[in-house]
DNA sequence: TTGCTTGCAAATGATTTGCACTGCT
DNA sequence: AGCAGTGCAAATCATTTGCAAGCAA
């Protein structure tokens, strides 16, 4: 159940943390809580609207140090805005829907059949360029409902 | 050979700034070829270095243009610049490897089965969020060989 | 000579940062 | 106590925009 799931996202986060010595703060953990719940990556603004205690400058903070410590991933659309959502570490490796039209994004998966076959030729792309692979990022880019 | 390629490139580029009602001035010839002679996606700043006579706020005036035709593409990585190159109706489909250490992107391309089976799945996953896919785009985040 | 373009300088706005204060530990 | 964290206000800096001059149809 949520709570479980709940209890698990915060020990990961604060070891996250905590290993890197920085502390699991009130306002950290706010954004986390704001994050799981929504469930789809936010902008800042976002963030600081759906929490009354939360300060523009203390998230943008925070996200920067959150994402050091690989607890966030910071995306950058073609909207305005960046975005944040949990890593893959907390949550599972997914994909986005951006909607070109107002920005909102919505989170997928693809086959594991897919997703094996895309990393074996990005791999194997890759190292024509002696390049080294840390991740992947696949978007679809679409309108969506809302904006149709 | 080479000069072919150009001259088509430039009257595809010709008239889709035509068709808009746009000009294709000495400007806009300049990025177009500088774009195209680099093959990979660039920052303006890298667009004006290039090019003695060409100034910053021109050259994104003129890239905002090219993208409302449909000449270029705006790329935002998570370096602090965003980029741009020719789009697919000029040059064709391809992914992107992209270095976290300097920015820098080399283009690659997918085996078409692969391209396929992504395509598909795209479709069937975007359907149910009654999404429209205009579009997709798939990097890969790693480090280059000179960052290594 | 109309109106798209351009260069220069000034404005904009998301994000960052300085600083004094709070609150863990 | 000592130092990470925070809120507020001011600073940054990529990008945008106003304006007067340039240039093509």
């Amino acid at each position: 159940m949520a709570s479980e799931i709940d209890r698990s996202v915060d020990e990961q986060v604060a070891s996250l943390l905590g290993d890197a010595g920085f502390r699991y703060s009130t306002v950290r953990r706010r954004i986390v809580a704001t994050l799981l719940s929504t469930g789809k990556p936010l902008t800042n603004y976002q963030i600081v609207e759906s929490d009354d205690s939360l300060v523009q400058s203390s998230v943008y903070r925070n996200l920067v140090v959150l994402e050091q410590v690989g607890v966030v991933t910071r995306l950058t659309t073609d909207s305005e805005f960046a975005r944040y959502e949990l890593t893959d570490r907390i949550i599972e490796h997914h994909h986005h829907l951006i909607c070109g039209g107002c920005g909102d994004i919505a989170d997928f998966s693809l086959p594991a059949s897919v997703e094996q076959s895309l990393n074996l030729s990005l791999r194997k792309a890759a190292s024509k360029f002696k390049f080294s692979i840390d991740d992947h990022r696949l978007d679809a880019i679409g309108i969506c409902v809302s904006c149709q």
